[in-house]
DNA sequence: AGATTGACCAGAT
DNA sequence: TATCTGGCCAATC
């Protein structure tokens, strides 16, 4: 995969998460498949973590398949409760009635 | 060129 | 919930 796709990759990455409706989250390998990439989940996280702050990309609604916030993030948590995402007692997103479109191509 | 790393995933314990 | 295992794959030593 050449570098110039890496860029493609990411502007991707970032124009699929910015597609993600409130109240809504999505998996990094979700949005590996969405955008042509399956397998590519770590990928994907690269990409977010490497987000221009220009682009304002709704990063904090990409979580782990498990429901699972992002390591070494504050607040992520708060922003995602005031856009309506449901969250179980634990802490987790509750992606089974929280994810987007249930990740199906 | 080889080893390590990481905002991952699924499954098992 | 936390931790582990094995798999994954490009980026980065």
């Amino acid at each position: 995969m050449p570098s110039v796709d890496r860029v493609k990759f990411y502007r991707d990455v970032y124009c699929v998460v910015k597609e993600i409706p409130e109240g809504k989250v999505i998996s990094y390998g979700g949005i590996a498949r969405l955008t042509g990439w399956p397998g590519h989940s770590r990928m994907v996280g690269k990409a977010l973590s490497q987000i221009p702050g220009e682009w304002k990309i709704p990063s904090h609604r990409v979580v782990n398949s498990q429901g699972r916030l992002v390591p070494h993030w504050s607040g992520q948590r708060d922003l995602l409760e005031a856009e309506g995402v449901y969250f179980k007692s634990n802490g987790y997103v509750d992606m089974k009635r929280s994810m987007w479109k249930w990740e199906v191509e």
